[in-house]
DNA sequence: TATCCCTACGATGTCG
DNA sequence: CGACATCGTAGG
C-alpha cells in the first residue's frame, strides 16, 4: 500500500538495506521509514582509480559504479561496505575523500533533515517483523518541511542502587530504584514494599521485574527525547550489565536490537532522541565548571538543585534498614533526580535543537560533540567540494609540534585607578576571517598576487580580494544572523516567550563562530590550516595595537589588554567612550566592531607575585552596581580553600567598595584571629584537588596527588577529574607529606601556619602591598615567611 | 581518535 | 637557596 507520511524524526539508523530514520507521524505513531537507494560516495584521486579498482576486485570489494570528475574519481559503495572501503583506501595510501563520514551523520547532514521538524516522505509500506513500530514505508524521496514540533514530550530516568562499598559494582550490586519523570508523567519503581509509599511508587516483585517494567513504561510513554544525567557512563552500562544477568527479554530499540555502547561510551538508543545531558553541559555549556555533578550543575543552570543529598553509604543503609519513611525519601531522591534531568534538558533543548538546524546533524549527535565535531560539520554542511579525511596520528602528532602566536597581552601597571571604561572587540577572530577573506583556498592567490591580495606582511602571506572563500563566507553569515538576532533582542522584553528562544539561537551561533577561529589551529581538524591560523592571530595583535594607539591619542591612558579588549582611564574630561568608538570604528574594516563594554567605579590590577611589574590577567573590577568582578584570582580558582578565597573577596569589595583600608585590615585581624583559634569549620579549610591524568603517571607528588592516593587508599574511583577535598596537617616537612583527606579531619587537625601563610595571606598580600600597607604589624611579628 | 587555540600565573617539588 | 620542571587553572 502506497502512503504518504508526515512524521517528525528523532533517529536514524543504517544498515544493509540503507538508511532508516525514525520518527513519530503527527497523531504519534511510531514510524520507520527505508530509504533504500541511498548509495553512499567517495573520492579517490582519478590517476589512482585504475590501481585502486583492481585492488578492489582482488578483495572482493564491490564498487557499485564510478564517475571521473576531472583529477577526482567518484566512487559509490553500498552502505555497508563504505567503512571497509575508508579503510581500504587508508591501506593502499591513497587519498581518500568523504570516505570517512559516518554515514548516520553524513546521510542527515546532506538531505537536511532537523529534528522533530516535519518531514514527508512518500512510499509501499513494509513489513518488517522485528521493528517494534506502528508504520514502516520504504521510499524513494524525503522531504523537509521546517516546521518543529512544539511541546516535545522529554522524558528523563534515573536509577539507584545500593552497594555497601564505595562504589557500586554491576556484579554485586543490585539496581534498588528506577524514576521516570516527564511533564505529566512520574514513577518511581521498586521491589522493596513499604506502607504509606507515595502514589508515584510502584511496587515490583524485584529487581528483574523492575528492569522489564522500566524498559516497557519507558515503551509505552512514547519519549521524543529520552533523557539522562550521567547516564552514558552509569545508569545505561549498569542497566545493560544486570539485564544481561537476568536475560532480560525487554528491548528499548525500536528496531529490536540490543543497546550498543560506542566507541566514546555513548549509547545509541535505536528510536526515540537518546542522549546524556551531562555530556552538553561538560562539553558546550559548562567550559568554567569545577565539577559536573547533577546538583551543581542544576543549581547554577535552574537555580535550584537537590533536595537532599545523599552518599552511597546512607543510600546502602536506608535501603537495608527499610524504615517506611527512609524508603519514602529515597524514592522522592530518585525522583527528583529524574526531574532535575527533565528540567536539565528543557532548558538547553533549544540551544541545541538550534545547533542541530544550524550544524546538520541529529540532536544525539550534537549533544555529545565537542566545538570541534560542531564547527566540522558545519562546514561540512556548507562545502560543495569532496570533504578531506581525517588526520592520521602521525599526522597529528607533527601538527602539534608547530604552534604559533596568539593573542596579545598588554602588562598592567599595578594599583587601583577609577574610574574605568572597558571595550572589547565583537567576535575579533571571526570578523577578522570575514573582514579579509581568510580561507586556505584564497590565501596566496595567483588572481591577485602579493602586490593587490591583502597582505599580512610579517608572515609573508597575502588573501585574495576578489573572491570570497569558504570559511569567510560562513563566518558572515553566522555574523549577519547573530546581529539580526541580538537587535530583536534588544527589542523584546525579557519576559516574552520568545526572549529565551532568541538567545538560544544567539548563543548557538555565538559557539560555533566562536570556535572556527580555532579549528584551523587544531590538529584533529579536517580542514587545518596553519597559515590561517596564524594570520588571524598576527591580525588580531595588529588591531589590538591599533585601538591602543587610537585610544591614547584619543586621551584614555589605556591600563590593561588582553587579545581582543582593553581597559583604560580618561585622561581629560571630554574623552567619552561614545566619541572614541565612532572614530575608531570608522577606521576598522566591516564587520570588524570594536564595542563599548561597561564603565567600573574601579579596578585593582594585581602586582606580580615576582619581580616588579603587573601580573597579567589577574584583576578586581567594581560594577556600577557595586558587583565585584573578578579575574584571575584565587577566589574565582577552584583549587583553593573556602576561606582564602572568601577573604579575598571580602577584602577586595571593602576596598574597592568602601576605599577603607583599615577596615579591610581589621576584617583580614579576625579572620587570622579565627584561624589562630581553630574556629574556622573544617568546610572552610578543604582545597578541592583534582588530577587530569592518571594517578600512577605523576612524577611529582604536589599535595593534590598525595590527596588522591589517600583517597584510592580507602577505596574511592579516583578516576581523572575526581575532586579528593584535603587539608593541611600541623607537622614539619613538605606540605605533600601532611596531606590529610578533609572528611577524616577535625579542626584540630589543620596547621595554623599553613593557613595563614599559604592560603589567606596568599590571597591577600598583593592587595595590601597595592597600599603599601604593613601586614607585619597585623600578625604581631610572627612570621616565619618572608616577602609580606 | 581526540576532544579548539595560545597566553599566563602561581604553587609545589626537585635538584645542584 | 635559587633555578627550573611539573602541574593545574584561568583569560580571552
Amino acid at each position: 500500500m502506497r502512503l504518504e507520511l508526515a512524521f517528525y524524526p528523532t533517529d536514524i539508523a543504517v544498515n544493509s538495506d540503507g538508511v532508516t530514520l525514525f520518527g513519530y507521524t503527527t497523531d504519534n505513531k511510531k514510524v520507520a521509514v527505508i530509504d533504500s537507494t541511498y548509495l553512499p560516495y567517495f573520492f579517490i584521486p582519478s590517476a589512482k582509480l585504475e590501481d585502486f579498482l583492481a585492488k578492489c576486485k582482488e578483495h572482493n570489494l564491490q564498487i557499485e559504479h564510478f564517475e571521473r570528475l576531472g583529477e577526482l574519481a567518484k566512487l559509490y559503495v553500498r552502505p555497508i561496505d563504505m567503512a571497509h572501503a575508508a579503510a581500504f583506501a587508508r591501506n593502499l595510501g591513497v587519498d581518500s575523500f568523504s570516505a570517512d563520514l559516518p554515514l548516520r551523520a553524513h546521510y542527515w547532514n546532506a538531505k537536511g533533515i532537523k529534528p522533530l521538524c516535519l518531514c514527508k516522505a512518500t512510499g509501499e509500506t513494509v513489513t518488517i517483523k522485528d521493528f517494534k513500530v506502528d508504520i514502516v514505508i520504504s521510499t524513494e524521496r524525503i522531504e523537509c518541511v521546517d516546521a518543529q514540533l512544539q511541546d516535545p514530550n522529554i522524558v528523563a530516568f534515573d536509577f539507584e542502587t545500593a552497594s555497601a562499598r564505595g562504589y557500586p559494582d554491576p556484579e554485586e550490586d543490585a539496581i534498588i530504584l528506577a524514576a521516570i519523570y516527564s511533564k505529566n508523567f512520574r514513577k518511581v519503581l521498586t521491589w522493596k514494599r513499604f506502607e504509606k509509599a507515595p502514589d508515584y511508587v510502584e511496587f515490583v516483585n524485584s529487581e528483574s521485574d523492575l528492569i522489564d517494567t522500566f524498559i516497557k513504561t519507558l515503551r509505552d510513554i512514547k519519549p521524543h527525547i529520552l533523557v539522562g544525567y550521567g547516564s552514558d557512563n552509569f545508569d545505561f552500562p549498569y542497566l545493560l550489565a544486570r539485564a544481561a544477568k537476568y536475560n532480560s527479554p525487554e528491548v528499548l530499540n525500536w528496531d529490536n536490537s540490543a543497546l550498543e555502547i560506542g566507541k566514546r561510551k555513548n549509547l545509541h538508543v535505536v528510536g526515540p532522541i537518546y542522549f546524556d545531558i551531562s555530556r552538553f553541559v561538560r562539553n558546550i555549556l559548562g567550559l568554567d565548571m569545577d565539577q559536573y555533578k547533577l546538583d551543581a550543575v542544576s543549581k547554577r543552570l535552574l537555580g535550584k538543585g537537590k533536595r537532599a543529598i545523599l552518599t552511597a553509604k546512607r543510600i546502602n543503609e536506608m535501603w537495608s534498614v527499610g524504615l517506611p519513611e527512609e524508603l519514602a525519601l529515597l524514592a522522592e531522591y530518585n525522583l527528583v533526580d529524574a526531574e532535575l534531568a527533565c528540567e536539565l534538558c528543557s532548558k538547553v533543548l533549544p540551544v541545541e535543537l538550534e545547533l542541530a538546524k544550524l550544524i546538520g546533524l541529529p540532536l544525539q549527535n550534537i549533544n555529545s560533540a565537542t566545538y570541534g565535531t560542531l564547527v566540522e560539520w558545519f562546514i561540512i554542511k556548507n562545502s560543495k567540494s569532496p570533504i578531506p579525511a581525517r588526520p592520521t596520528t602521525a599526522e597529528m602528532f607533527l601538527r602539534r609540534r608547530r604552534s604559533y602566536q596568539g593573542g596579545l597581552v598588554v602588562e598592567p601597571e599595578p594599583g587601583l585607578f577609577r574610574p574605568i571604561l572597558a571595550f572589547d572587540f565583537r567576535s575579533l577572530y571571526p570578523t577578522i576571517i570575514a573582514s579579509h577573506n581568510i580561507s586556505p583556498e584564497t590565501m596566496n592567490c595567483t588572481c591577485c598576487g602579493q602586490q593587490r591580495g591583502f597582505s599580512v606582511e610579517e608572515l609573508g602571506l597575502w588573501f585574495c580580494t576578489k573572491n570570497e572563500g569558504l570559511i569567510p563566507q560562513v563566518v558572515k553569515d553566522l555574523i549577519d544572523r547573530r546581529k539580526r538576532i541580538n537587535d530583536i533582542l534588544q527589542q523584546t522584553n525579557p519576559t516574552d516567550a520568545s526572549f529565551s528562544e532568541l538567545m538560544a539561537r544567539q548563543h548557538a551561533l555565538k559557539y560555533v563562530a566562536a570556535a572556527l577561529s580555532g579549528y584551523f589551529g587544531y590538529a584533529g581538524s579536517r580542514f587545518y590550516d596553519f597559515n590561517c591560523a596564524r594570520a588571524i592571530t598576527a591580525l588580531g595583535r595588529r588591531y589590538i595595537q591599533l585601538v591602543i594607539k587610537e585610544a591614547e591619542k584619543f586621551g584614555f591612558k589605556v591600563l590593561y589588554g588582553d587579545t581582543d579588549g582593553i581597559f583604560v582611564q580618561p585622561l581629560r574630561k571630554e574623552a567619552d567612550a561614545k566619541t572614541f568608538l565612532l572614530i575608531i570604528n570608522s577606521v576598522l574594516p566591516k564587520p570588524m566592531e570594536l564595542e563599548y563594554k561597561s564603565s567600573y567605579l574601579a579596578g585593582l590590577f594585581f602586582g606580580k607575585k615576582s619581580g616588579a611589574g603587573g601580573a597579567k590577567k589577574r584583576y578586581a573590577l567594581l560594577t556600577e552596581s557595586d558587583n565585584l568582578i573578578l579575574r584571575g584570582l584565587e577566589a574565582i580558582r577552584g583549587d583553593w580553600s573556602a576561606i582564602a578565597k572568601k577573604t579575598q573577596r571580602e577584602i577586595l569589595h571593602i576596598i574597592l567598595s568602601e576605599n577603607d583600608v583599615d577596615k579591610a585590615a581589621t576584617h583580614l585581624k579576625t579572620v587570622l584571629t579565627d584561624l589562630k583559634q581553630r574556629k574556622i569549620p573544617l568546610a572552610d579549610l578543604a582545597i578541592p584537588g583534582r588530577l587530569r591524568r592518571a594517578l600512577s603517571s605523576y612524577a611529582i607528588i604536589s599535595p593534590r596527588v598525595a590527596a588522591a592516593k589517600l583517597a584510592e587508599e580507602k577505596g574511592y574511583g579516583t578516576g581523572r577529574r575526581a575532586v579528593v577535598n584535603y587539608i593541611i596537617k600541623t607537622g614539619t616537612g613538605k606540605i605533600s607529606d601532611r596531606v590529610a583527606l578533609a572528611e577524616d579531619s577535625t579542626p584540630e587537625d589543620y596547621d595554623i601556619e599553613y593557613y595563614t601563610e599559604h592560603q589567606v595571606l596568599r590571597a591577600v598580600y598583593k592587595i595590601f602591598e597595592a597600599f603599601n600597607y604593613d601586614l607585619e604589624k597585623l600578625k604581631g611579628g610572627q612570621t616565619t615567611i618572608q616577602g609580606y
